[in-house]
RNA sequence: GCCUCUGUAGCUCAGUCGGUAGAGCAGAGGACUGAAAAUCCUCGUGUCGAUGGUUCGAUUCCGUCCGGAGGCA
């Protein structure tokens, strides 16, 4: 008997937060967030984290739990994320994944499956990034060609990335990329699942609200969140947060407040951008336009009218 | 008022020793399996300020006008 699962994607700034809360309260659901920066703790103001207040006491999993210090992985997700969605199904309730990180959505979606000896050897990557900057793209995407023809044929040797994690994976566990990702797709997915996905039709208005929730996270006091984390070394996957380091420049001096906001609202316009990139390819999902809907009540019916006809429930 | 510089893609600017032009940014599209808020790829026609002149041909040279910046008075 396969379980119900919602999962609300979209781009930031779009109301995922506030439309899961309603859809959990309407089904008795708990949240689970898929987001990789929502897991860090003290990162509030720049995650645009729902404040205690905001949960309307509905459980929210995968969030706020690991400090900013500790690396936080695809694996790592899926598996909290899955033992989450468990025991919410174990309590009689609907889970309700809501987030923005395509990649977590994807393979909570796909059930993916994925090797547990490939774990993260920070050696072996210090040496394939030092190879790949003296030697060059050309020579390690050959080097890779050789042992993983398929995945090569797929990278470009500017994307050291893939790259690296291509031979890193082949040295890890003795199996190729390739290999692993057809391997990756044979369990059957437990879930019954319904998709939605939240944007605006206009892109203008998307950017706008975008622009609009950055003023606002300055407001809420973002410059000192942004600072405290700035001031620390020890950040490893959490560094990568957009809100942080686009402020390092005024703190250095090297730019002015305005400027700062100016990149960040960029950044952030950027990463709405190639959220719509990667869930747009989904055809499982069913997209709600804000811009379309007079309130934000017609909105989520729309969605729970979703919900209902899907037959998941 | 005079002198100098300047006006080229949404923005900042290159450039054409005369044969109708190209970078960065912005913007758009795409890829994505253990860093994913990361990483990477593709996409550049615009009255070259306006108008006369020279020329086979002017965005390029010359004149005038209009806009902008600076200097001298």
């Amino acid at each position: 008997m396969k379980q119900p699962l919602l999962m609300i994607a979209g781009t930031t700034a779009s109301g995922k937060t506030a439309l899961g809360i309603a859809l959990a309260r309407r089904y008795d659901g708990e949240i689970v967030s898929a987001d990789s920066m929502q897991v860090y703790r003290g990162m509030e103001i720049a995650t645009a984290k729902p404040t205690v207040g905001e949960r309307c006491g509905i459980p929210h999993h995968m969030m706020d739990f690991l400090p900013p210090t500790e690396r936080f992985s695809l694996a790592d997700y899926l598996t909290g994320a899955r033992r989450a969605i468990t025991g919410i199904a174990h309590r009689g309730r609907l889970p309700i994944v809501v987030g923005g990180t395509g990649l977590y959505i994807s393979a909570l979606a796909d059930h993916l499956q994925l090797p547990e000896i490939a774990e993260y050897d920070p050696a072996l990557r210090d040496a394939l990034q030092k190879r790949y900057d003296a030697e060059g793209g050309e020579v390690l995407l050959d080097e890779l060609r050789a042992i993983d023809p398929p995945l090569a044929d797929r990278l470009h040797p500017n994307n050291r990335t893939r790259i690296l994690r291509g031979l890193e994976i082949y040295r890890l566990t003795g199996r190729t990329m390739t290999d692993w990702q057809i391997e990756s797709r044979s369990a059957p997915s437990p879930y019954r699942l319904c998709m939605l996905g939240l944007t605006c039709r206009d892109r203008e208005k998307l950017y706008r609200r975008i622009d609009q929730r950055v003023d606002a996270m300055v407001e809420q006091g973002l410059f000192a969140e942004a600072e405290a984390y700035l001031s620390r070394q020890d950040m490893t996957t959490a560094a990568q947060a957009i809100g942080y380091k686009e402020l390092a420049g005024y703190f250095r001096g090297e730019k002015s407040r305005e400027e700062a906001i100016a990149d960040l609202k960029r950044e952030t316009r950027h990463y709405a951008k190639r959220q719509l990139t990667w869930f747009r390819r989904d055809k499982r999902i069913h997209w709600l336009f804000l811009d379309e809907w007079e309130s934000f009540t017609a909105l989520e019916q729309e969605a729970a009218a979703i919900v209902t006809a899907s037959g998941i429930l």
